[in-house]
DNA sequence: ATGCCTGTGGCGCACAGA
């Protein structure tokens, strides 16, 4: 089972990229962040062209999250919302069973600034998915999206240089660790201990160009999957501008697993 | 080179992103 994590940084703009990655990478699963579309706009017509089905939790302007999944497969038992969640209206959390994986589209709140109260509700935010997280444990589930946590600095590109230090502190680092101890590993760090694998770069100032990025989209396998997990890349053409014409990048790669 | 920010809502520009 191939599964794909994409941050489209709006699925109306990205929709046309978005297509020509499904046909490119032929994954089984892709789940997508920040959709940045109403509900009703949600672009179900041109993914099913392309041959997938899609359950959506769309926000409007902010955030907003989905998983497809190939037209013969199927979304089974979709749930939307992350139980005590601190802001149940935002839309950051949606969860279906495919092929008996349990799988889960997240993006985390940036959290903005270190001691604001955005902040502090990204906090709690990791704690609250700590537990859904344990609850999924001993099943095979993939948990994957825009975790906004380097969790280590092999995963930063200077920590020197980092905004304000959101990402990279022991509140945010801690609380992601104690989700991988519920029994969940990190997928691309579990076969690439040493390389970076970011991303994300910020639009500005040409820092893919530069390498200035993070590896803040992840993929988490629980224990009881992880034997399957053969393969983890960051879809780094898809960050490019060339690589589909007539369309833009995501500031996002995207991040594939495959599952054997 | 992969190149200097982009998206939404709404029609100017505030706000968010990481």
């Amino acid at each position: 089972m191939r599964i794909v994590s994409y941050n489209v940084n709006s699925v109306t703009t990205r929709a046309t990229r978005l297509v020509a990655l499904l046909e490119d990478l032929r994954p089984d699963v892709v789940c997508i962040q920040e959709t940045k579309v109403a509900p009703a706009a949600f672009p179900h017509l041109e993914i099913q062209a392309a041959g997938y089905v899609a359950a959506d939790l769309s926000g409007g302007r902010w955030a907003g999250v989905a998983i497809l999944a190939r037209s013969d497969l199927r979304l089974e038992d979709v749930t939307v919302g992350l139980p005590g969640q601190p802001d149940p209206e935002e839309a950051r959390w949606i969860e279906a069973t495919v092929d008996g994986v349990r799988v889960v589209s997240v993006y985390v709140p940036n959290g903005r600034e270190v001691g604001t109260d955005t902040f502090a509700s990204k906090l709690v935010f990791f704690d609250v998915m700590r537990a859904r997280a344990a609850a999924l444990a001993d099943r095979p589930a993939v948990i994957t999206g825009d975790m906004n946590v380097c969790p280590t600095d092999l995963d930063v590109w200077s920590v020197a240089d980092i905004h304000g230090a959101t990402h990279v502190t022991p509140d945010e680092r801690s609380r992601f660790q104690a989700i991988l101890a519920e029994g969940y590993v990190d997928a691309f760090r579990h076969l690439y201990p040493l390389e970076p694998g970011f991303t994300w770069w910020d639009y500005r100032a040409g820092n893919f160009h530069k390498g200035f990025g993070l590896r803040i989209d992840l993929a988490l396998v629980s224990l009881p999957l992880a034997p399957r997990l053969s393969g983890a890349r960051v879809e780094r053409a898809y960050r490019k501008p060339t690589t589909v014409p007539g369309t833009k990048s995501s500031d996002h790669a995207p991040l594939t697993i495959d599952l054997g």
